[in-house]
RNA sequence: GCCGAAAUAGCUCAACUGGUAGAGCAACUGACUUGUAAUCAGUAGGUUGCGGGUUCAAGUCCUGCUUUCGGCACCA
């Protein structure tokens, strides 16, 4: 029998194997820090033998499906350990996630954080009595009785709703069983550092129609120095977290007044300003044109285009001279009215019509976070109307602005591809050649994309474009969204050349997505250190003493007649303070100025997070920034 | 919306089992006249998120609400 192994060399084995012993064979070191093992492709426990010619690969803490099955034996341990605490606990699922693993349990009172600390000592205990973790399967009949026998009652719908040919397997470590694909590692001793994180609710099967259990959140390491790691990583990462930078840095606050309704303060609204001039600037390149709509709209308009009947719970409404009216939880039938205002040619096409429109949607209370998520927000929309042989070209142009625009910020990305959902309007034919324009844009550019079946809008499908954060979460920001509905709903027409009335095809794309969620995304990209070019306040001229006041207020002077965004601390206080002060608000330029500089016309020049300063004159400062 | 936790001065946080609400920073006043991340002294600042209740006495206990935080669900 001949044993692939990752490398190309091969193993030869007289008899069947085991995946542990194989590891073995290669070396002991490997076989210390080895999880689980591949055969042929498949996940395979290292216990499990291997008793043909296969390709083996010995995975580790380093492999994403080595981290995932100790993770995965993590949360069996979190559940063994509940269990004996307290054994009336009914235990539902327990996988591993991204960053770790939890366990979903139903207990009459919720588990507390006091109690995830006796929990902790209890799975330190099973861990160091380094129990045996076996695989066992049994025939669903009996899965079921060994099941209900322990009063496990959601494993045992689980069994129920699996397939007839499905195999039932178990794992047992000591007098713990619980039902489980798998795979596992092969001894509780091996889960050495690891740390429940938090408790939290969470409905079972995923739905809000279910009972709410109770979700422990864990994660592990093989290694103690791996998980302080870890929590120093969170730590840093609470460090840039957009709400208490916003609030330090004076760029945005909430009122209580307002939930989920953004307050932006002088700075915030700076930098606001700057997005929204890139914005204009880039668009009017790209030969857009650009509308503003109004925000109440009457009620007649949202039958129109639908969103009455699909969105009116998410809609705040008024009334006005007894009628209906809403606030706009989108730009689009304004646009189509913009449209609509004149006759159009085939001429006029594409036609790309950008808005920076303020919406407001009721999200639920409890989906509120910072600037991430929002009741009211600027939406950098913008619709373009086509006729079906400029579709893929238009979609190619809008996936080449937003490449340049996050280029420019200096973020990666990655792109889903959303199909027809569930309750959408329209006809299959228009759904099959909306999905098909897309798909080819993104394969003409040669983009990777995953895939999102029945993830689309009800009415079309989309391109979401998703940044990723310095903490590593994705936020979907740009999107392209092909629309056949709402033309249709709002009978937008053009004249051929053929002078026949035709049906426009629109698509709706934002780039930023939302200003405001945008902005957190940037503090918390650049922990609130903006580059030059973004920064609110971009440079402060620092007097060493009142004396230099007056040299202060002529480099002051200098810099904003070049369009510097400066300030000046002129403050009777030591220059270590207001050094002090301006390192805080991350200023990305402090200038210093003394008698020597007066005297030499220059600045000492101190950039944002370095000791060090350079000594220039004015004049080559403002040249210098100039080129940022 | 659901589960859990929290809310004390502008900010960050104290206040043991119920017993007169404190500190640092910021603000204000004054002194110092300053050369690269906090000069010193003083002053002022609070109906402890809002409303009920228990108690001789509530920041603390109970309760309704609001908001925030961690998740779940939601995100057309």
């Amino acid at each position: 029998m001949i044993i692939t192994l990752k490398d190309g060399n091969t193993l030869e084995f007289e008899q069947k194997v085991s995946v542990l012993d194989i590891a073995k064979t290669i070396s002991e070191g490997l076989a210390r820090q080895a999880l689980v093992g591949e055969v042929d492709g498949a996940i395979a426990d290292l216990r499990d033998e291997v008793s043909e010619d296969a390709q083996v690969n010995i995975l580790t803490f380093n492999d994403k499906a080595g981290k995932k099955a100790f993770w995965h034996s993590a949360s069996h341990l979190l559940a063994h350990a509940v269990k004996r605490l307290y054994p009336e606990t009914k235990l539902a699922i327990g996988p591993a996630i991204d960053n770790g693993f939890y366990y979903d349990l139903d207990r009459e009172t919720p588990f507390s954080v006091e109690e995830l600390v006796l929990i902790e000592g209890e799975m330190k205990k099973i861990a160091s009595e380094n129990l045996e973790i076996t695989r066992f399967e049994l025939p669903r009949e009996a899965a079921i009785e060994l099941m209900k026998e322990k009063f496990e009652d959601y494993k045992v719908e689980l069994i129920q709703d699996l397939p007839e040919e499905a195999k039932i397997s178990f794992y047992q470590q000591g007098d713990f069983v619980d039902l489980c694909a798998g795979p596992h590692i092969i001894r509780t001793k091996d889960i050495k550092a690891f740390k429940l994180t938090s408790v939290a609710g969470a409905y079972w099967r995923g739905s809000e129609d279910n009972k709410m259990l109770t979700r422990i959140y864990g994660t592990a390491f093989p290694k103690a120095k791996d998980l302080k790691e870890y929590l120093d990583m969170i730590e840093e990462a609470k460090k840039r977290d957009h709400r208490k930078l916003g609030k330090e840095l004076e760029l945005f606050t909430m009122y209580d007044e307002g939930p989920g309704f953004p307050v932006f303060l002088n700075k915030g609204i700076i930098l606001k300003d700057i997005l929204i001039k890139y914005w204009k600037e880039i668009h009017k390149r790209n030969g857009y044109e650009e509308v503003s709509t109004p925000i109440i709209l009457n009620r007649s308009l949202w039958e129109t285009s639908g969103h009455w009947d699909h969105y009116r719970d998410n809609m705040y409404t008024t009334q006005i001279d007894d009628e209906d009216f809403a606030v706009k939880p989108m730009n689009c039938p304004g646009g189509m009215l913009a449209f609509k205002t004149k006759q159009h040619s085939y001429r006029d096409l594409p036609l790309r019509m950008g808005e920076l429109g303020l919406v407001h949607r009721h999200e639920m209370s409890g989906a509120l976070h910072g600037l991430m998520r929002v009741r009211s927000f600027t939406q950098d929309d913008a619709h373009i109307f086509m006729t079906r042989s400029q579709v893929t070209e238009e979609i190619i142009n809008v996936i080449n602005l937003i490449d340049e625009v996050y280029a420019k910020f200096g973020f990666s990305y990655h792109v889903e591809l959303s199909t027809k959902p569930e309750g959408s309007i329209g006809i299959q034919e228009d759904w099959d050649m909306a999905e098909a324009s897309l798909k080819e844009a993104l394969d003409q550019k040669g983009m990777a994309y995953i895939l999102n079946e029945g993830d689309g809008a009800f009415y079309g499908p989309k391109i979401d474009f998703h940044l990723r954060d310095c903490i590593g979460r994705t936020w979907q920001c740009g999107t392209i969204q092909l629309d056949f509905q709402l033309p249709q709903r709002f009978e937008l027409e053009y004249i051929e050349h053929d002078n026949s009335k035709q049906r426009p095809i629109m698509l709706h794309r934002v780039v930023y997505g939302s200003i405001e969620r945008f902005i957190g995304i940037l503090i918390e990209h650049f922990a609130g250190a903006f580059p030059y070019w973004l920064a609110p306040v971009q440079v402060k001229v620092l007097p060493i003493s009142p004396e230099f006041d007056e040299y202060a207020k002529e480099v002051m002077n200098k810099l904003d007649e070049q369009g510097v965004r400066v300030e000046g601390d002129l403050r009777n206080e030591r220059i270590g303070y207001k050094i002090r002060e301006g390192g805080m608000e991350k200023i990305p330029f402090l200038l210093i100025v003394g008698e020597n500089e007066r005297n030499a016309r220059s600045v000492s020049i101190r950039p944002f997070g370095q000791q060090k300063n350079d000594e220039m004159s004015l004049v080559d400062f403002i040249e210098k920034v100039k080129e940022l």
